[in-house]
RNA sequence: GCGGCGGUAGUUUAGUUGGUUAGAAUGCUGGCCUGUCACGCCGGAGGUCGCGAGUUCGAGUCUCGUCCGCCGCGCCA
């Protein structure tokens, strides 16, 4: 049907016939020649259809209108001097039409293709018309090369690639599950995975030794620009290894991944334990693009003379003082924005934004009068602040205080324009603690499976775990740890987070019973694939790398799904609805 | 669940203090045009102003409710 693809055409197939496959993309009718772009995945090119060539093709081009479909048959011309369109590959030749065959007619399209002004909910509704966009391909293109990398280098270090179900067992600890209503056993769900976890690890008592898998995961949580309920991951688990193969052989595929979309990153990665992440930065995926770290003001804010600071900053171990120096910022920003900044980050929970300037003799502010002058030279002295800077504090509870601090860090450098572009700045997070406690309820920092490394301290809270972030320019790009593999170590992690013997045996039973079978050591890691592809195609929405995703009320515009269903199949299922209305018949 | 922004021809949008027939660009369409490539020129059609109430002599504009989209918070082991 077709000779090559459009833009293949170039100089060298001058005088040959040729047959070209693609959609119109413009046409241009000067009563009598008529020039049509032809698309196709690989661009443009110019055909010429002249009565003095062919009545019967340039008649037929009279019908021509956007978006058709056409075969068209002829030969290869240079284009006259002067006649050349240089923003065009294949600019230089035109293709002299003798027959042209419309395949298919189309509608006039919602929207011109290319057209960037237009709407998302119209390009998502005609989704497969926003894929015929060349930046679309490109961006497939692009996920399809990275995605082939990681499974050939995975392949190239001796792993298997294998499936796991994707209907199977709900479990009551992580994200809320999708489920999926049993037929056979009324009353009973599926539920969709989150993630492989417990299939790799039992691949691992399988003695498989190392898996991988593209796995779609599914998570019913409210969306976000780098969050849909469905997303997939490049998942692997290896045996008789810990945190350093796995960091290893993880290099090595970004490495190639990165490569394959035309990145050179550099090997080994540096690493921030968590609490230095916490303690500088505010966050487990710190942005090290730029520095703005925050600096610890606690012991000179205790000797102060305002009693609500001096009285957070004598509880070391609960609360603390952070400083974040802008460079200028005096000069940089009006006191309007400075205002702004206070109910910035009072959105995160801050009852204030303290600050101090600096200035020609001395540091100035509202909260100066409460320090001594050794003080006031103390602050100046650890921040190593020059005339002009000013410095930002924050004050109270050490996780609220890294929280909005960190956020205010965030946004301080995306106002101040210091985030440099087109770097890539990998950090693995690691030493992360076992447990967090939330509103004093502990819960896995990463999840239960995780090996903890000091088991016997008596304090849970003090128990730290061997996972590894991988964070990328302040996205959390993928995660893993060393897992459990001794059923006395897993049961004393179910206890400490509460779940009971009985429970833990009905969700994990199967867990716990191939654990006492010879489970070897094992740990492992996940990707976001998504993620990498928003940071590799420099996409602001998740929506942007993924063929059909959801909106933010988690639906399909395109397919109008979820949709209701029929009683009958209700009825199959066992399933009856509390509001009966929602049901489309009977 | 909560906060912010938005919804007006197919598309992108303007619309003042509530006041005449809701305006533009682009797309579409009819005609003309043999070298354009964002072709050009002349003409034409195209609007439940998201939806529903309310206030008013009169609502795109004001009020309330509701739906949808986007960003964020909560949530996301």
């Amino acid at each position: 049907m077709r000779s090559q693809y459009c833009a293949e055409v170039d100089e060298n197939n001058v005088g040959e016939a040729v047959s070209l496959c693609g959609w119109v993309n413009s046409y241009r009718d000067h009563g009598g020649v008529i020039f049509i772009d032809l698309r196709d995945k690989s661009g443009l090119v110019q055909l010429v259809c002249d009565p003095a060539d062919s009545t019967e093709a340039h008649k037929v081009a009279n019908e021509v209108r956007d978006e058709f479909v056409l075969i068209a048959k002829g030969r290869v011309r240079l284009r006259g001097e002067g006649l050349t369109n240089p923003n065009l590959k294949t600019g230089k030749i035109e293709i002299v039409v003798d027959e042209l065959i419309v395949e298919n007619k189309s509608d006039v399209l919602p929207f011109v293709i290319n057209d960037e002004k237009v709407g998302e909910e119209t390009l998502l509704k005609y989704r497969y018309l926003d894929l015929r966009k060349p930046k679309s391909y490109e961006i497939f293109k692009l996920r399809s090369k990275a995605t082939i990398a990681a499974r050939n280098a995975l392949d190239a270090q001796g792993f298997l690639e294998v499936e796991t179900p994707v209907l199977t067992k709900s479990t009551p600890e992580g994200a809320r599950d999708y489920l999926v209503p049993s037929r056979v056993h009324a009353g009973e769900f599926y539920a969709l995975p989150q993630s492989p976890q417990l299939f790799k690890q039992l691949l691992m008592v399988g003695g498989f030794d190392r898996y991988f898998q593209i796995a779609k995961c599914f998570r019913d949580e409210d969306l976000r620009a780098d969050r849909q309920p469905e997303f997939t991951q490049i998942d692997l688990e290896m045996s008789f290894c810990g945190q350093e193969e796995v960091i290893a052989v993880s290099e090595d595929m970004l490495k190639d991944v990165f490569a394959a979309a035309g990145h050179d990153i550099q090997t080994p990665f540096n690493r921030i334990p968590y609490m230095e992440a916490m303690e500088k930065y505010g966050s487990d995926k710190p942005d090290l693009r730029y520095d703005l770290a925050m600096v610890d003001m606690i012991d000179i804010f205790a000797r102060c003379e305002n009693e609500i600071f001096s009285n957070i900053a004598k509880d070391t171990k609960k609360n603390r003082v952070k400083a974040l120096k802008v460079p200028n910022g005096d000069n940089i920003f009006s006191k309007r924005q400075m205002k702004g900044f206070e109910d910035y980050v009072r959105k995160f929970g801050a009852s204030g934004l303290g600050y101090f300037q600096m200035k020609e003799d001395g540091l100035k502010g509202p909260l100066a009068k409460f320090f001594s002058a050794e003080d006031l030279e103390q602050i100046i002295k650890v921040s190593e602040l020059k005339v002009g800077d000013v410095i930002f504090f924050g004050a109270g509870d050490k996780h609220l205080v890294w929280d909005y601090m960190g956020r205010f860090r965030i946004y301080l450098a995306e106002l101040m324009e210091i985030i440099p572009e087109n770097r890539f700045e990998f950090v693995w997070v690691v030493d992360f603690p076992m447990f967090e406690v939330e509103e004093g309820k502990i819960k896995a920092m990463h999840h239960p499976f995780t090996m903890p490394s000091n088991i016997d301290v008596k304090d849970p809270e003090e128990m730290m775990s061997i996972a590894y972030d991988i964070v990328l320019n302040g996205t959390e790009l993928g995660g893993g740890s060393v897992r459990i593999h001794k059923p006395e170590i897993q049961e004393k992690v179910f206890k400490l987070l509460g779940i009971s013997d009985e429970e833990a045996h009905e969700k994990f039973g199967f867990l716990l019973d191939a654990l006492k079978f010879g489970a070897p050591p094992h740990a492992g890691l996940a990707f976001g694939l998504d993620r990498m592809m928003m940071l590799l195609t420099d996409s602001p929405s998740i929506r942007d790398v993924i063929a059909f995703p959801k909106t933010q009320k988690a639906q399909c515009i395109l397919t109008q799904a979820p949709s209701p269903v029929d009683n009958e199949q209700l009825k199959e299922l066992s399933i009856r609805l509390r509001d009966k209305k929602r049901t489309t018949t009977n």
